[in-house]
DNA sequence: ATTAATTTTCATATATTTTTGAAACTTCAG
DNA sequence: CTGAAGTTTCAAAAATATATGAAAATTAAT
């Protein structure tokens, strides 16, 4: 397979693959070209690189330094802006984690806890069955919340798999 | 807050965060709905109580059925068709993680085994960047794949937090 | 075997999300 | 200050995903 068969694969799988995540498809692409590309690279050239329009570009763009992946990069000498994808790949699943979590998990948890206390009879089997779910549901988040804090701070360790033997 | 209220705001907020996520709207709140129910329940009971048609809940049963997460009843003396889910939410969410893994994480490092090897030029800066990024992703694909394992493995131990208590 | 109850399918309709592109805005060189 | 280059915004259009409902298929009681 030849280098740009590879990219054009690597990108348009990388948009499916973010769909399924909840992640638009052209936000994913984007970021997947920045990734591979070894300069930081203008509006204008992703636009013709994935045949979208400027106004899609900027919106995603602007998404995409929002969660940290990306940054405009001021190239002396050139008027437009460039962008550039950080590259560590740790870093990246990082930011990712720790933004899902920030606006996923905390709120899910925060709800939780206010649906924990109901008014009504406790010997009621539908209140027991929905404080009881309810409040494992809240459990097993504020669990995985721990879990991904520590991940989180092990960093590189958790990459290169050292915590995995730790788990063992 | 009243057990029916409460309710209500689990089904809708649970359907919300689903989409989050890439499930359709209707398939969490189907199986909101049937966590919090104390008894099995049939299709025309989720039909009124979410004020959708059949032939949603059909598709989003069986869907749901196909993941493991809702099972067929049979209640004798009974014509219809009644549905129960998983109550464990341990073990929802091991189901989810072991077929989110399947058909997702599974499919996309067989995708980067492929773009690994390309031909060219090795000392051209974008082949080298190209097979560093995606040697990379695959390296974390792997990694979150044994860790994932390993937790599947650990089951209630990791949802008490003893494997939290490891980590430290 | 007949038929009434129930479930499933799927073409069409509806809703939601994403994209476009042109106007408005900003920046900066001359 | 002027205007050309570049960026942002956002209403409307297009694309995508989801829901409907009636017909077809299945099931099971008589």
């Amino acid at each position: 397979m030849k280098i740009a068969e590879a990219k054009q694969q690597f990108i348009s799988s990388w948009g499916a693959f973010g769909t399924q995540w909840g992640i638009n498809r052209t936000m994913a692409q984007i970021h997947a070209l920045l990734l591979v590309s070894a300069h930081p690279i203008t509006q204008d050239e992703i636009m013709s690189e994935l045949s979208i329009s400027r106004g899609n570009v900027n919106m995603n763009i602007r998404e995409l330094v929002g969660w940290g992946l990306v940054d405009r990069v001021i190239i002396s000498g050139e008027r437009k802006e460039f962008f550039t994808a950080e590259k560590d790949i740790w870093k990246v699943a990082t930011k990712i984690i720790k933004e899902r979590k920030k606006r996923e998990l905390d709120p899910m948890i925060k709800l939780l806890s206010q649906l924990e206390h109901i008014e009504g009879d406790k010997k009621d089997k539908e209140v027991q069955q929905f404080t009881e779910v309810v409040g494992n549901i809240k459990k097993l988040g504020l669990q995985a919340d721990k879990t991904l804090d520590v991940m989180i701070k092990a960093e590189e360790n958790w990459f290169t798999g050292s915590i995995l033997k730790m788990l063992k």
